[in-house]
DNA sequence: CGGTCGATTCGCT
DNA sequence: GCGAATCGACCGT
């Protein structure tokens, strides 16, 4: 996967990113779900111009934005073309491998309850901050599918949600709520 | 420098 | 279904 995979609009990365494969050392799963930002969203942190913390999405492609979201969860994104200052949040995820690492540190059994929402990804992938920045290599991206999908308004977020910027497998086992 | 609020998750009712 | 947990970015004073 090179970076011009995500020299573009953000809704098409977002799409394209179903069926593609994350590995971090030796943990691997499959992408069901994804939500794509950009500048023009009430909803990015983008919206409202560029800070320190949002400098990220207006200046690179392909990197990795983490933050922390009510001071409990990391959140997984990339940055896309930086025109709009877009990102694709990696919402949720099939497991494939390591499950046995990830069920210990999200201290759960079932394997459908893993990956399927985008805290209790990175969770269980053991990501957090110092990742942010990074290149998107860091993650092993490999497509491996182009599956079907669907959209639908977001989830979770309090401004915009009527935008159709959720992509998702319809019928994954593995997707959040 | 204090107040507010959030792209979530979990547990309890 | 509802509320708490808990940190830091951001904004107004």
């Amino acid at each position: 996967m090179e970076e011009e995979f995500f020299r573009r609009d953000s809704k098409a990365v977002a799409k394209d990113l179903l069926g593609t494969r994350i590995r971090i050392e030796g943990l691997e799963a499959e992408i069901t779900e994804t939500e794509a930002y950009m500048e023009d969203d009430p909803a990015s942190h983008a919206h409202g111009g560029k800070t320190e913390r949002t400098r990220i999405m207006y200046e690179s492609t392909g990197r990795i934005y983490v933050y922390l979201c009510y001071g409990i969860h990391h959140l997984l994104n990339i940055t896309t073309n930086p025109d709009s200052a877009g990102c694709v949040l990696i919402r949720a995820a099939k497991p494939l491998e390591g499950l046995e690492k990830m069920r210990q540190r999200r201290d759960i059994e079932d394997e459908t309850n893993l990956l399927n929402g985008p805290g209790k990804l990175c969770e269980a992938f053991g990501v957090d901050k110092d990742l942010n920045g990074s290149s998107y290599r860091s993650l092993g991206l490999e497509k491996s599918r182009s599956p079907k999908y669907e959209t639908s308004g977001r989830i979770g977020i309090s401004k915009a949600q009527d935008r159709q910027l959720r992509f998702y497998v319809p019928g994954s086992k593995y997707l959040s709520r």
